[in-house]
DNA sequence: GTCTATAGCTCGATAGAC
DNA sequence: GTCTATCGAGCTATAGAC
């Protein structure tokens, strides 16, 4: 049984393999310009092999999208969850940013493909995509009502249209973010200050 | 010579139909999901002919990419210089913002394939839209800087850093903008309430 | 200035040896 | 499970007729 787990262990490996360097793959060149041979020489591999993992590439890209957005949803739960009945919500808000903001910059490639490509696959894939990316906005509404039913939240914003440019502000910083010039918590830090007390002096 | 300026405008008039289809594609599709008969289909013509009007795929994409950002530029630039004189920089600032939005959301293919694209074309591409790109932040740059100047503007804002999470986030609304959910002045104003003034209430 | 035809590649995917 | 070999399709770009 050793040996049957042994021989599960390694395919699980290689497919991760596989994953991994599309995901790399994906992040820098967009969905289209990658292929399957690119793919497979990152993997180590020769390209008829990846079929006896994945059944086509759109299988592949599906998974690379979704584990990206489940792996920030896991840490941005974790802040929220333990959060939530003891902080401020001003802290509470500024820590949830951090989480995305640093899964998304250094942590891992999955993310960061998911914000460059999810809008350039194929239509069928992109919405199977969006059912697990709906639940993790479905969670940013969940914190940003929690901060304006304990009446932090300025009454006249429209939540929902806030959720929208808070993502999509962090996710933009990938097109500029360069850990020689800040790190990734300091650039958090700076937009959270942004975002919830504004530009202008008062 | 009423002739010769007659064939120069038929020539000149295929060529923008060229770019007018481009620009759409590269839009919804992406770069490398593009191709050539694609783009000839779009202009009714054969693909072969689109080659006596441009040298190459590339040599299309930079112009489409580069008029995508002088657009924006004008019409900012428009707004800025004539505002600075006789306006309040939290009246300027969201003036500018509106601007850049609704070019982005309402005026143009060329400015929305701009944003999508820019991180898919080939690098010696992009090296060369960079510098344009660079003009039209080095506009924002002189917007922010005549508000921190007047001290209307926080003295602890790292002004490059907001710029570059300003143009990210108004970028970023074209994958969930909705004409039929907002118009693109009413996102405009909350976005420029929200930059300016911030989330949480005090 | 636009057409047809095609050269020369690369793509996703499959078949079958080992 | 990975390999080699290949099919059929679509790609950019070019040549040459009209």
């Amino acid at each position: 049984m050793s040996d049957t787990l042994a021989k599960k262990d390694r395919a699980a490996e290689t497919r991760t393999r596989i994953l991994d360097a599309a995901a790399s793959l994906f992040r820098d060149k967009g969905y289209a310009a990658v292929s399957l041979r690119g793919i497979a020489d990152a993997a180590d591999m020769k390209a008829g092999s990846v079929y006896y993992h994945f059944k086509s590439k759109e299988e592949i890209v599906l998974e690379v999208l979704n584990l990206g957005i489940e792996r920030v949803h896991k840490t941005v739960k974790a802040v929220f969850d333990t959060g939530k009945g003891n902080q401020e919500n001003a802290a509470l808000i500024t820590d949830a940013i951090c989480a995305h903001l640093e899964t998304l910059l250094e942590h891992t490639d999955y993310t960061s493909a998911n914000v460059r490509i999810h809008g350039q696959v194929p239509e069928a894939i992109r919405s199977e995509a969006l059912v697990v990316r709906r639940r993790y906005e479905a969670l940013w509404d969940d914190i940003l009502a929690h901060g304006k039913a304990a009446g932090d939240i300025r009454q006249d914003v429209d939540l929902k249209m806030f959720r929208l440019m808070l993502i999509g502000s962090l996710n933009a910083t990938l097109e500029w973010f360069d850990p020689e010039k800040g790190s990734a918590r300091d650039i958090s830090r700076a937009y959270a200050a942004i975002l919830l007390n504004g530009l202008m002096d008062k």
